[in-house]
RNA sequence: GCGCCGAUGGCGGAAUUGGUAGACGCGCCAGGUUGAGGGCCUGGUCCACACUUAGUGGGUGGAGGUUCGAGUCCUCUUCGGCGCACCA
């Protein structure tokens, strides 16, 4: 074969790229959309480091797959990119190499765009934004002044992940195995002032709105266990000598007359008070000490042995006036509840191992199946209150909680693992908090045609234990814009999470200068239809996207309740069945493969190897299966072009096909029937892809037998299938047919004359084993089913044998049941 | 420990509602084209037995069960992956 008949990739993409770019084909107005029908396709915003990863190919394979389908079933679609640029990662490079932040994501941004270009992508750039540019950040900060006017950004001491050797506070994620991930020393807590979003107070909100988004189950149950909502009662036990009243907090009530001691966290503010003057001070003392120094890894792990020491004190238990012993244990978490605990050891499990290490007593109150404690199970109470003895512990829960109520000793009370969400770091590379000190005012919102508070430039910005921003004096001075006096800028910086909690709004409106947004036209596009992204950010970031959106509708800035009305996690892309990793020298870059392949042939591959929610192996020979398959249509489509002549529309033949022919355009349509299902229902792109190889395949099978017109119409709509996913190669070769710009054709229709035959292959059973095929007109009753069923070779298997039933599933099979 | 997901040829995977297991691709085998190789085109390829044709038996991690019929539903179990992990 001759040179150009070669399917050559570095002609066809770039070609088709200059058409997209210089027509800004995929650029889309906020004008009013006739009908509403517009469609907002997302994919997660990326973190430019370096170059873009095998993750992101298949990220924006996805994604460009549904924006082209969809804009082809007649929608408007908003397919915007951008760069979540502040971060930890840039500034961890920028301490090592010495170039800047700004500089290094600058280039990394570079580099993403060059790709994102060569694969094709298909996205409006007229709204590409990035995190770190003050156009942007200034509404990051107008958000959060709108936060913190509604009292749901507040300042609060709290321990943080504190590395002394690096001075530094670090960001839960970079604290692995309870050790600084930069150099490994072990991490402390420690107090410091913070700012906060009141995250908690939506827990409910967040809890219960997850029922209206179609998002994927695990992910669902993910938000829901972090969120973490408890039933139970707050009960108060009290501690009359020293006049104060510890209240717990319990999801088993039930079991309050099990409670044969108390247990208070060492942070619990009392308990050094508490032992003071008791014989276990000094013991007391020690313990405490020992437990703020312990890594919180080490204290969560659930496998070492319970350690305690006893407060010398008492407290009553309000249900029968018992006194218990006191105890301080780190098992006990001041985070949660209230710092306190009431322990039951003959039915919870940490109660019961302690009690046993201690010589606590374990009283059962609670009926089980046997005699094995801890029980955890449900059952009648006994041992407790001749009230309640008997009464099944579900109901007795609810009469000792309505009984303690009534006694004013306890209530009903809801208790969430999710706490509020600590947003400021003592770090450079962020978004600056506009707030400032003042001695005489407190603290002072930066007013608003102050904003943007811009990062200044700083020389130095290693961690010193505040923030690099200190020392930047000038910047830090200001005057107070309340009073007028010397006042200082808040020197941290916000969590890179508050920068992508909102982006997808700005995408919407991404040049307004007057306002982050304008709702009207936000109404017109939010919520997203479909959000694609890892599974990683299954929790924090569309958890704290959700809030911002819950807050902002608080505010009237909005009017719906949820960002991402549909959410698909796509799989890993790993390498020898690992993930890649430098150190495991597995790595393989997207740009190799463009650059050799094609992007059509990379995205094709990415997308064919399997469901796109799974894990996948890149595998070398696979790229080469899908690069042959394309290759294989371009050819078709260049020979059948010159064997048609001057293109045009493809019609397919003019009269009733028979034969080849009607095989031909049946298949064709089985495939548009077969993608459309697996692009609409499902994200079933492997599938597809694989409808439209085994169309190929049959043009090339039948291409000598079939009339010209039916090749033409059966090539191109192989073209106009696989565009969704190989984007080039489908524009070209439907180009090459039809003259016509396939993005600009809408999606086809299947012909359900050609998706029905009237005879059907009839599956014939013996006590479910295949016996037989045999054709069957597809309209047959079933007796005429059965009838055409009794083949000679069906009756070598009954062979007088009795048959007792026979089951007609009729374009199916027909199973005879014989004894 | 608790919760979830998964296990199908030599390999990646398909089988959307219980109804012909193995689509499509890789790999392998054969034929054609070619000076040769590569490329391209066509056919074959779950396993075993049998083999001109035809066929017979087995088969979806394992063991049971429900059903006329199970990769699919139920119970138990093994292995792998993920999430949470002293949350009272």
């Amino acid at each position: 074969m001759s040179t150009e008949r070669r399917y050559d990739p570095k002609t066809v993409e770039p070609k088709w790229q200059a058409i997209w770019e210089r027509e800004r084909t995929w650029e889309v107005s906020n004008d009013a959309v006739a009908g509403g029908d517009s469609y907002y396709v997302a994919e997660m915003l990326p973190y430019p480091s370096g170059e873009p990863h095998m993750g992101h190919l298949k990220n924006y394979a996805v994604g460009d797959a549904v924006a082209h389908f969809q804009r082809r079933m007649g929608r408007r679609v908003l397919h915007p990119i951008g760069y979540d640029a502040f971060g930890l990662p840039a500034e961890n490079h920028a301490i090592k190499s010495g170039e800047h932040p700004r500089d290094s994501s600058a280039s990394s941004i570079a580099a993403f765009q060059r790709e994102f270009r060569s694969w094709g992508v298909s996205f409006d750039w007229s709204r590409e934004l990035a995190t770190h540019e003050p156009s942007y950040y200034r509404w990051t900060q107008w958000i959060f002044l709108k936060l913190y006017e509604r009292g749901l950004a507040y300042r609060s001491r709290a321990a943080v992940n504190w590395c002394p050797k690096d001075q530094t506070v670090l960001a839960n994620e970079q604290v692995i195995d309870g050790r600084c991930e930069r150099c490994g020393t072990l991490v402390v807590a420690r107090q410091l002032e913070q700012w906060f979003f009141r995250i908690t107070d939506y827990a409910d909100r967040l809890l219960d709105d997850l029922e209206t988004v179609e998002w994927p189950s695990h992910v669902v149950r993910m938000q829901r266990n972090w969120i973490g909502r408890s039933e139970g009662a707050e009960v108060t036990f009290t501690a009359p000598e020293i006049g104060v009243d510890y209240p717990v907090f319990t999801t088993r009530p039930d079991t309050l007359f099990g409670a044969t001691f108390f247990v208070m966290a060492p942070e619990h503010p009392d308990v050094l008070r508490l032992a003071e003057g008791t014989e276990h001070e000094e013991e007391v003392r020690g313990y405490v000490n020992h437990a703020l120094t312990e890594s919180h890894e080490d204290r969560g792990d659930v496998d070492r042995e319970k350690t305690g020491v006893p407060l010398g004190r008492s407290v009553i238990n309000p249900v029968n006036g018992e006194r218990i012993p006191m105890w301080v244990a780190d098992y006990v978490l001041m985070e949660y509840g209230t710092g306190a605990i009431m322990a039951v050891p003959g039915h919870d499990a940490r109660d019961y191992e302690f009690a046993t290490k201690f010589g606590l007593p374990i009283r059962r109150v609670i009926q089980g199946p046997d005699d094995e404690l801890p029980y955890t199970g449900d059952g009648p109470l006994l041992n407790s209150d001749p009230r309640f003895d008997g009464t099944p512990n579900r109901e007795a829960l609810e009469q000792i909680v309505d009984w303690l109520d009534d006694q004013g000793r306890g209530h009903r009370s809801i208790n969430y693992r999710l706490r509020d969400w600590l947003l400021s770091r003592q770090r450079y590379w962020g978004c600056p908090i506009p707030i400032i000190h003042c001695d005489r005012c407190g603290l002072v919102p930066v007013p608003e045609d102050q904003l943007p508070v811009e990062l200044p430039d700083v020389r130095d910005y290693a961690p010193k234990g505040r923030s690099p921003l200190a020392a930047a004096e000038d910047w830090v001075n200001v005057e107070c814009p309340r009073c007028g006096g010397p006042a200082l800028r808040e020197t941290d910086t916000m969590d890179t999470f508050v920068d992508s909690s909102w982006y997808f709004l700005r995408y919407c409106d991404a040049h307004n200068d007057e306002a982050p947004w304008d709702p009207a036209v936000l109404a017109r596009w939010m919520p997203v239809d479909q959000y694609i992204g890892g599974v990683e950010h299954a929790i924090l970031h569309l958890m704290y996207a959700r809030f911002f959106v819950k807050a902002l509708a608080d505010m009237d800035l909005l009017d719906f309740q949820e960002p991402f009305l549909r959410l698909f996690t796509q799989g890993m892309i790993t390498r020898d069945g690992a993930k890649m990793s430098k150190s495991k020298g597995n790595v393989i870059s997207p740009v190799g493969y463009v650059e050799r392949y094609g992007a059509d042939t990379a995205r094709c591959y990415i997308l064919f190897i399997g469901p796109p929610d799974q894990d996948a192996d890149w595998s070398d020979e696979g790229v080469e299966g899908v690069h042959r398959f394309l290759g294989r249509l371009w050819r078709l489509g260049v020979d059948v072009a010159e064997q048609i002549g001057e293109p045009g529309p493809a019609l397919g033949p003019l009269e009733a096909p028979q034969g080849d022919d009607l095989e031909l355009m049946r298949k064709a349509h089985w495939a548009i029937d077969k993608v459309t299902n697996d692009m609409a229902g499902r994200f079933a792109f492997n599938t597809a892809i694989a409808a439209v190889m085994e169309l190929v395949n049959e043009c090339y099978r039948r291409r000598t037998a079939v009339q010209p017109a039916t090749l033409h119409f059966a090539t191109a709509t192989a073209a106009s299938l696989i565009f969704p996913f190989a984007p080039h190669c489908g524009a070209e070769v439907y180009e090459a047919l039809t003259g016509e710009r396939v993005w600009e054709e809408s999606w086809p229709d299947a012909d359900p004359a050609m998706l029905e035959r009237d005879t059907v292959e009839l599956v014939v059973q013996v006590n479910g084993k295949l016996r037989d095929r045999v054709q069957a007109p597809a309209a047959a009753s079933r007796e005429e089913l059965e009838a055409l069923a009794r083949t000679p070779r069906l009756e070598t298997h009954v062979d007088g044998k009795e048959v007792v039933k026979v089951v007609v599933v009729p374009g199916k099979l027909v199973n005879f049941v014989v004894r």
